[in-house]
DNA sequence: CTTATATGTAAAATACTATTTACTTAATGT
DNA sequence: ACATTAAGTAAATAGTATTTTACATATAAG
């Protein structure tokens, strides 16, 4: 595994809801605050169940959050 | 974490693809035929670049392969 | 009856995701 | 100057996903 760039849109979400903070999006999604600053930085894509989790907190579907980068290329 | 169910349609996608088997979409989707298998049978929810992957070779949203189970209750 | 194909099961090993703790920097306000 | 808050970094650990290998069952075909 390791090949399909995923991308994220997390931190201007997070400015598009009330500034909401790293550390509240934690506490709203059920993870540390270090796990939002990975994923923010594309350390890493997180688990399809905590996608789903962050995605209910902005109340947007998870491809509006989470995407694959350059995806013409994988089709 | 391991708290939201989150189902699958991946068993009907594969027949309404062409009556594709397990180790097809293994292929399809570079992972073996045992994940597969796994996640058909819900034993646990895959990262979230295999769900994309997966979407992929089903040409279809990542939603309507993977989706919050009793979402209401979330919301 | 034998072979091949599709699927199910299971255990151990490996890779990756997520947590925890702690320290750092920058910005803001008192 | 000092305290507070938001954000970045890092290393060790825990937890979960995925692979590998191997065997079992059922069905269809020759």
């Amino acid at each position: 595994m390791g090949k399909l760039p995923i991308g994220n849109h997390i931190r201007k979400l997070r400015f598009n809801h009330d500034e909401m903070t790293q550390q509240q999006l934690a506490e709203k999604a059920g993870v540390t605050r270090q796990t939002i600053v990975a994923l923010e930085q594309g350390k890493y894509s997180p688990s399809l169940e905590l996608a789903f989790r962050i995605a209910l907190v902005f109340a947007s579907p998870l491809e509006e959050v989470f995407f694959i980068e350059n995806k013409e290329e994988f089709i």
